[in-house]
DNA sequence: GTGCTTGCAAACCCTTTGCAGTGAA
DNA sequence: TTCACTGCAAAGGGTTTGCAAGCAC
């Protein structure tokens, strides 16, 4: 591991891999410094193929099985757009995506307010309501003035 | 179209395929029925198995097709459950999906309390928000007794 | 050194496409 | 009667699995 730059192990993504007591491999890495360069989801085989620039050995399926890794760990999260899977992104803690239907930019927003409405549904439905998925589609600032 | 039961052309959902241009065919109001008797999300798979009980030539194929006409008209919805997506099940206007995580069923609630926080979102990024994906998953009654 | 991890190849399976026959309007 | 629609078969493509070699610890 000592061809890699130290702050690449060492950031927020990496910890979590370690702590769950995965190995730190240069595929993972690698995967990992994928999402977090990039601004847009990506799917599995875009992130392959960024990836290789970085670890040229990298193979697809490890991207698949690292994905399902940090899937499980909440570090990365599938982004959709018009209900469909579209590719991963980091997950920024318990941030929620914003995506741009447009050029795929994904910006993260805090979950606030969600609170009471989850509230109301269980008090209504006698749910127990433990996960929830909320993503915003529409223009970024920029695609709304390229047409 | 004299061998269905009037009361499944004439409802909601195929009310909106006629309206929308579309012809009520056998195949189509068998994925209908399907939908509408299901309280699950249902995979087109397991649309297909359910719909040859009704119309025992339908063709798998046409299921995705209709699947596909349903979703564009805002009739039927993909469904997730942990960012993966399981399957489809009818949309119920303005409503978002409450899913149960164990036996997979499915209840609708409003969308309200959503407007602020899009409002929100919107100025603090300076995106336009044209289409919002909530769903909440956890445990129904029933499976919150089973363990 | 140990055993988790990787990459290749191949299997798998879900989804889409081509096309000629069918049936709703 | 017309042309949208259907179903079959096959192609297509993304995802998963088996297994021997590799490497983090």
């Amino acid at each position: 591991m000592e061809d890699l730059p130290a702050d690449i192990a060492d950031n927020e993504m990496a910890q979590a891999l370690r702590h769950a007591g995965y190995r730190l491999t240069q595929p993972r890495l690698a995967v990992l410094r994928v999402l977090e360069q990039s601004a847009e989801e990506l799917s599995p085989l875009g992130i392959y193929e960024r990836g290789r620039a970085i670890y040229d050995r990298l193979g697809l399926v490890t991207v698949y099985r690292t994905l399902e890794i940090l899937d499980a760990l909440g570090v990365a999260r599938r982004v959709h757009i018009h209900g469909r899977c579209r590719g991963y992104a980091r997950a920024e803690g318990d941030q929620h995506y914003l995506v741009c239907r447009r050029c795929g930019t994904i910006t993260g927003f805090p979950c606030e307010g969600l609170g009471p409405l989850i509230v109301s549904v269980q008090e209504r439905t006698g749910f127990t309501v433990d996960a929830h998925l909320l993503e915003l589609t529409g223009l970024c600032p920029e695609c709304q003035m390229a047409r």
